[in-house]
DNA sequence: GTGGTCACG
DNA sequence: ACGTACGTGACCACG
């Protein structure tokens, strides 16, 4: 069997449906929905009969193309849609693309030549090809391969009218082909396609039948009958040819059919939501689980005693792979189940089943041997601390590398997309308040029963279809190896948590809130009233209306005042220096003395949670609170660091890499001149300045190198003259004079990043040296922002990326060797290129140099991976 | 909830 | 002509 390939002729199709169903049905906003209801009656059907592989809707854009451009002196005929048909049709696409539908729109081109060109790849690949429309225009893509299916309601039923060329031949006697020219000749109002005065279908069918094509006819015009359309051939020829221009769909438009086309989910969670919003019910039927139940978990067992509860365990040990989930907060337990085989089984605690006795067995269960699927391996770890040695399946962590760009992945998202199943969120069940919060309710152990078994049921489920997509995607390894030998490495930093000194942080926010009051006043001052300066409206109002500071408008809501605005107004009025300053000590007041103080916790000591499926790029990312963008830059900010010290008796070990990312882009492209460099071991940023500007190392001045610095910037964030003229404040045309001779000097590094592009784009993702995936869906886009955007992602991915997996590999090797060697000692925070140990000052040299060690050969790359490491009584002087 | 701003790598 | 450097998270104002 070939494979099937369906393509939809969107708007057509959506037309259709509009007059098809009446206009009453609305969504609770009042928004028309009939065109979408028949819409996805007919997909419905569509797919149900045709049973495509892969499948795509093509849409026009509302943009005139050239088509309708060189015909402009004809007014199309083609009444205009009513508003009601009209706000449909973005809702439609929307909802087409949370069934993870392809929808197709190309500027400058039509859906017709968009479903004629992926018909024709299709057919290339040896798929058998049906388009289905809503009209008649397609007939000429139609082939042995192709048949053009046009639906046609009749008393609410749908049925087909096929057509492959043999009904072609036989419903207008010509061939596909032939139909091109048939509707050169006779013309078509609603496409504005002139054709022939007084040619009708009639004729020109005869015209072709008897010379064939219009170029024979027109050859022998004296034979052609009738009269008058003979005389027409002859003084419209001109005309005729441009119409038969006008009419072919053209197979080259630019979208390329992949496996991105292949049919996904239709029926996932955000399909659901949507169809819930629109009201409609009667397609909820489709999704497998209704919303509230539950069937993904069967019917779970209630287990209420500590007996039952061990065989439960036992057995699900002794099965050799369950789903797990265990329920807690604030190291509370509220639930725990277990999913084996066909059984699910819920334990709450209370009674005779206590809260010890449940960790208990979870903890024999996690170091039994046994293979643990799980939704959350960090939290069960943090709650459970076991050494790296089960067989932990975090369903979450997989889902989130074989999709990236969807950040929010949670157990009931992993349902719905590799299950089929939908199963209610956490938050649906419990609320947003967290379990402690909800405990209070009525029906809390039914809810709570509910959520764990899900959980447990899930993880056991989809452990299976996620390692065949890791395998597929060759992401095994990096999921085995890296990402879940991680997990536990972060659930011990995460407990471990850093120590902050209250009564500092409080010195530190006074004095700030001293100086801020002073700029308050000087600020009103100036500005001859008080206003609320965090306000950008009313502080724009201020310095550029009443003030008439000269305010280049920036932002869409109003003019910008963005630091790098304010700095360039800082020397026409002395009230945008305290502006400034205002700002920068409200943030480090709000943010920091004061935001971070909130999070100390009784014993003294902040956690941040580190989160693992959060970035595009495979970094971590922290959070509540945000530890990862603790001040540095500035003297006053950096201060703050003086406030995260060591326990009694320790210091800080901190390291952080030395330019990882331009030393992965040196190995990576294999430029030798970049990698001599590094072999070299000397400033690199001069160095760079030094071959870049050909000028001998020891004559590099500070402007040189600051420059050099950027351009090495500017590399891996995927290079633009714009971005780079920003970050020097140059004019683009230096800055594009600066990239020339980068590339000029090292040719391999453009060379790298054209192939990364180049191969993104083939993909539709970009690879680490790990084999960690970002897909760039922007490399498709039409819009040449989103494109640019898309390409520069393509670029620094890979990078950015490899420095993301070689940290993780670094973090998991450290705390192995300080587990082995200096276990008093830990890992405490990741800050992207940097990691900070807490450790007993007697330890400190050896901690530095396992530190050290492990992040330089946590990967062998032709250039040496150098780090930088401190001691310290506190993180200020550690860094 | 979104946009503007700004802290970090 | 268009108008951005790559990756994050937190706070504030405002509708």
């Amino acid at each position: 069997m070939s494979r099937k390939l369906v393509l939809i002729d969107g708007h057509s199709i959506l037309f259709r449906a509009f007059f098809g169903v009446p206009l009453t049905m609305t969504a609770p906003d009042g928004l028309h929905t009939n065109a979408i209801f028949g819409f996805l009656n007919i997909l419905g059907k569509v797919i149900d009969e045709e049973k495509p592989d892969y499948l795509a809707v093509a849409f026009d854009l509302p943009e005139p193309t050239f088509r309708h451009e060189l015909y402009a002196a004809y007014k199309g005929n083609r009444g205009p849609a009513p508003d009601e048909f009209h706000e449909q049709t973005p809702v439609m696409q929307s909802l087409l693309s949370d069934m993870e539908i392809p929808v197709l729109t190309v500027p400058g081109w039509e859906a017709d030549d968009i479903l004629g060109t992926l018909a024709r790849q299709g057919e290339q690949q040896g798929m058998t090809v049906s388009v289905i429309s809503g009209d008649r225009d397609l007939l000429q893509i139609v082939s042995e391969r192709t048949e053009v299916v046009i639906p046609k309601t009749k008393g609410g039923q749908t049925t087909y009218e096929r057509y492959d060329p043999a009904a072609v031949k036989e419903a207008f006697g010509v061939t596909p082909e032939g139909f091109i020219e048939l509707k050169a000749l006779m013309g078509d109002s609603s496409d504005n396609v002139p054709g022939l005065p007084g040619v009708g279908p009639k004729t020109a069918a005869r015209i072709l039948e008897t010379f064939g094509t219009i170029e024979n006819a027109h050859a022998h015009v004296d034979e052609v009958k009738p009269k008058k359309a003979m005389e027409a051939m002859r003084d419209h020829y001109d005309d005729l040819m441009l119409s038969l221009k006008l009419v072919t769909i053209r197979t080259d438009a630019p979208v390329q059919l992949d496996e991105s086309f292949r049919l996904g989910h239709l029926y996932n969670q955000n399909a659901y939501e949507t169809f819930k919003r629109l009201g409609m019910k009667s397609f909820l039927s489709r999704f497998e689980v209704k919303e509230g139940e539950d069937s993904s978990a069967e019917a779970y067992e209630s287990i209420t005693g500590p007996g039952e509860a061990a065989k439960v365990f036992e057995a699900a040990a002794a099965s050799g792979h369950a789903g797990l989930s265990v329920l807690s907060e604030k190291g509370r337990v509220y639930a725990a189940a277990l999913s084996f085989g066909d059984r699910t089984c819920v334990m709450l605690p209370g009674g005779d089943l206590t809260e010890a006795y449940l960790l208990g067995c979870v903890k024999t269960l996690m170091t039994s041997g046994a293979a643990l699927s799980v939704t959350d391996a960090k939290h069960l770890l943090r709650l459970v601390p076991v050494p790296d040695e089960g067989r932990i399946f975090d369903v979450v962590i997989a889902s989130y590398l074989l999709d990236p760009l969807k950040s929010d992945w949670t157990y009931d998202t992993v349902a719905s997309a590799y299950s089929g199943v939908n199963v209610p969120s956490e938050e649906e069940l419990i609320g947003k308040k967290g379990l402690l919060a909800a405990s209070s309710s009525e029906d809390f152990p039914e809810k709570v029963s509910v959520l764990a078994s899900a959980s447990a049921r899930i993880a056991y489920r989809t452990e299976g279809p996620l390692r065949g997509k890791l395998k597929d995607a060759e992401m095994e390894r990096l999921f085995d190896e890296i990402e879940m030998p991680l997990v536990y490495v972060l659930a011990s930093m995460e407990n471990t948590g850093i120590l902050a000194s209250r009564s500092e942080l409080k010195k530190y926010s006074d004095s700030l809130g001293e100086r801020i009051t002073e700029l308050t006043e000087a600020i009103f001052e100036a500005a001859g009233e008080p206003f609320n300066i965090q306000s950008p409206k009313q502080l724009g109002h201020i310095l550029f209306e009443k003030m008439g500071l000269p305010g280049g408008k920036k932002t869409k809501t109003g003019y910008s005042t963005a630091a790098d605005v304010l700095e360039k107004l800082s020397a026409k009025h002395p009230i945008v220096k305290d502006i400034l300053e205002y700002r920068t000590l409200t943030k480090l007041k709000s943010t920091y003395a004061d935001g971070l103080t909130a999070f100390i916790e009784e014993d003294g000591r902040i956690r941040t949670s580190f989160k693992q499926t959060v970035t595009a790029t495979g970094r971590l990312s922290s959070a509540d609170p945000n530890l990862q963008n603790i001040p540095m830059r500035e003297e006053l900010g950096r201060l703050i660091r003086k406030c995260f010290f060591p326990k009694e008796g320790c210091v800080f070990v901190d390291a952080d890499y030395s330019q990882i990312e331009l030393r992965i882009l040196a190995h990576m492209s294999g430029d030798e001149k970049l990698i001599e460099a590094y072999r070299e071991a000397k400033d690199i940023h001069r160095i760079t300045a030094s071959q870049v500007f050909h000028i001998p190392f020891e004559d590099v001045t500070d402007l040189m190198r600051r420059n050099a610095k950027a351009v090495n910037f500017g590399i891996v964030y995927g290079i633009s003259s714009f971005g780079l003229s920003q970050g020097l404040s140059i004019s683009r045309q230096e800055a594009e004079a600066y990239i020339e001779q980068y590339f000029e000097t090292y040719p391999k590094i453009k060379a790298f990043l054209d192939g990364l592009v180049a191969s993104a784009k083939e993909n539709g993702y970009a690879v680490s040296l790990f084999g960690r995936r970002r897909p760039i869906p922007e490399l498709k886009a039409a819009n040449y922002m989103q494109r640019s955007f898309g390409e520069r992602a393509a670029m620094n991915s890979p990078i950015q990326g490899t420095a993301a997996d070689i940290m993780k590999i670094a973090m998991i090797r450290v705390s192995k060797r300080l587990r082995e060697e200096l276990p008093e000692a830990s890992l405490i925070l990741q800050i992207h290129d940097e990691l900070l140990l807490e450790v007993p000052e007697a330890m400190a040299e050896k901690a530095r140099e396992i530190l050290s060690e492990e992040m330089s050969h946590a990967a062998e790359l032709d250039v040496a991976l150098e780090t930088d490491s401190h001691i310290g009584r506190n993180w200020y002087d550690a860094k």
